[in-house]
DNA sequence: CCCATTTAGCTCCATATGGAACGATATATT
DNA sequence: AATATATCGTTCCATATGGAGCTAAATGGG
């Protein structure tokens, strides 16, 4: 037996689908991600946002990420330690600091950006170019409407 | 800031959109599941394998979900003292032992199925038929695929 | 201006998880 | 048959995670 034998058998194909392509997508990723980098998956959560845009405070990624105040600041702390992001207190409300990432910080994320990316391009081999825009297309309808549907 | 202005940052806009709905999709079913009938998810999965095909070993499900062998024994114990599944020993095999699934645990395993479902047709809601039958056919390619891309 | 309330980020603690190693049993080798 | 090796399921331990509560700082109401 397979895991690839129960996809027809749960009453949700497209939602077990997504959670199978996901799962198989970036687990390894994440696991090379840790082994090569050392760096687990809230930091990698924090720099995104950083990567993302600059000059942001840890509530701020609370907030996108919808992660807990608590794992945000152990992730900023653990790339503060290892010299992938800087924080200065705010000037304007002290309680809060301001987070930016370091040259050193840009390129461990643009590192691991790729691996994601070339993961895709295996994960896609199977399909034409008018299909994988299909498929891009769809899943942009259905996660731009999140609000909507989200529980 | 939102996550959903993030969407289309990466270099790889199909797999951040299959965690992105995956995300959103699963995991508050999840939480609920836990919740409602005390279930966490290395549990849900054995009991999948179980209403999948009955008179299963643990040596089975770890191999099909390619889960540590103490997560799925732990799952099982639990499950046990819930009521959900029934040891024996495999007579063939004194080490092995047959896991079973009880109508109660059957009942359980339907309620969440039903959820997850019912979860996915709000998720897709903003898809006509048509998209929704194209989606699950390039998900379903793709998922097939899987032992020619995985890492 | 003073005190109550709110907010930012951190620490403590309880639980979830997976790697490693273990005991019991089965299988292979000589 | 006796011993070495492999396998099944479990326990032990180290780490990851999130909830609750804490401290410091900001804000609002009198």
């Amino acid at each position: 037996m397979k895991l690839i034998d129960i996809l027809d058998a749960p009453p949700f194909g497209i939602g077990y689908r997504l959670a199978f392509l996901t799962n198989f997508w970036r687990e390894p990723i994440l696991r090379q991600m840790e082994r090569d980098f050392g760096i687990i998956r809230p930091e990698l959560t924090v720099l995104m946002c950083l990567a993302f845009r600059d000059d942001v405070h840890a509530r701020d990624i609370c907030e996108v990420t919808e992660q807990p105040s608590n794992t945000v600041s152990r992730g900023v702390a653990s790339l503060e330690r290892k010299g992938y992001l800087v924080r200065s207190r705010d000037r304007d409300d002290t309680r809060r600091q301001v987070l930016r990432i370091t040259p050193e910080g840009r390129r461990v994320h643009d590192e691991i950006m790729m691996r994601f990316a070339q993961g895709e391009q295996r994960m896609l081999g199977v399909l034409s170019r008018q299909e994988r825009s299909d498929l891009l297309c769809l899943l942009d309808k259905v996660a731009r409407d999140v609000e909507s549907w989200r529980s």
